[in-house]
DNA sequence: TTCCAAAACCATAACCGTTAGTGTTACGGT
DNA sequence: ACCGTAACACTAACGGTTATGGTTTTGGAA
């Protein structure tokens, strides 16, 4: 029955969620992600500690707010594509826009603060890490792709790399096609399973 | 110049090290890693909390102790080759034994126990990506090598995600075979940068 | 041999992210 | 109008980690 946005209590709460949120990368701007602590966005956004724990899991997931859907993204670009679109493609062109997502001007600030910060770039990797395992297991139900779990796992780690590996590169777009060059090299000598 | 190994003080220091070790193993396995705290630790081997962490940079370091020369075996694995031997298969040959070494008997109640923590995994994936990074350096600056920086960055991320799937497959040995010769099929089409 | 600087170690207390326990308020459905 | 519950609050704690400041041990030089 598709519950209709039931109103006022929802909106209320994404209300809290995004003030939050905007608090948080507020704070971190000015001051910088270590030296801001939870207390402090709790208190400047008028909210308990608990409160800002039940909208956000950690204190890295309010900078990454935003870009959880990457998963989803991924994930259909393999089993939304056309009928007899090939893979490897589909891919390339999902992972291209977000890698020009995260490299422009919008959100160049936010992206500096990540690498400035370790405990945000291992966030941000083992975030990385869940992507491809949900790749990898979109690949392998994929009944188009006759190839083996193990080749599919593979090809899954292998994309989220070319996002990580363009993403530090100074040539982001040239590294981009290198890359996937020999990810479609990978794909090509795998055989199928059974 | 060049201090040779003074003695009593050197001694002391890594047998204390090598208790803290020793000590942490040993409660961990006995009673989970999570109800272990860093306290209990540090009373069961007689030492201060402080002197625990002048050891061992983490609680998740502990676990790992030994397996910090990975490493320096993968550098070495490529440095150290012969003057004409191909790369892939030196690369190969070492990752076949680190895994090995993993999934060999003495080593699965620790890799048992590192699968059961969130944290000891997440912790192992950092690790590696610093694995991937030292060895995309080596072969960076390996002059054998006329490929680009961004193919060898590549591929080191790729050997190393041969590591992580083999370990975590059925068939560690033929997993490997597939993914070093998807690994091969990327590495031949790269071409010299300049 | 005696003495010193540094290294190793210790005890205490705090910091910070995170969670449990326990209410209180405000909303939506009946 | 009323009830169940979702959202929020407050306090206190837990556990990893670090700062502070002091004590012992050690290697080497005077």
């Amino acid at each position: 029955m598709t519950v209709p946005t039931t109103g006022r209590r929802e909106r209320k709460k994404a209300a809290t969620r995004q003030k939050i949120a905007d608090t948080a990368l507020r704070l971190f701007l000015e001051r910088g992600y270590d030296a801001v602590g939870i207390r402090d966005v709790a208190a400047e956004a008028d909210v308990a500690v608990t409160t800002l724990f039940s909208h956000f899991a950690s204190k890295e997931a309010l900078v990454f707010e935003q870009d959880e859907n990457f998963e989803q993204r991924l994930t259909q670009a393999v089993t939304g594509r056309g009928p007899h679109e090939p893979l490897i493609p589909a891919l390339r062109r999902e992972i291209q826009a977000m890698v020009r997502h995260c490299t422009g001007d919008g959100a160049a600030p936010i992206y500096r603060m990540i690498d400035a910060s370790r405990a945000l770039r291992e966030y941000e990797e083992s975030m990385r890490l869940r992507h491809a395992e949900s790749l990898a297991t979109a690949l392998v139900a994929d009944p188009d792709l006759p190839q083996s779990e193990t080749a599919c796992r593979t090809i899954a780690r292998f994309v989220i790399d070319a996002y990580a590996l363009a993403r530090d590169a100074a040539d982001p777009d040239a590294a981009l096609d290198e890359i996937f060059h020999m990810i479609e090299a990978a794909w090509e000598v795998t055989s199928p399973s059974s």
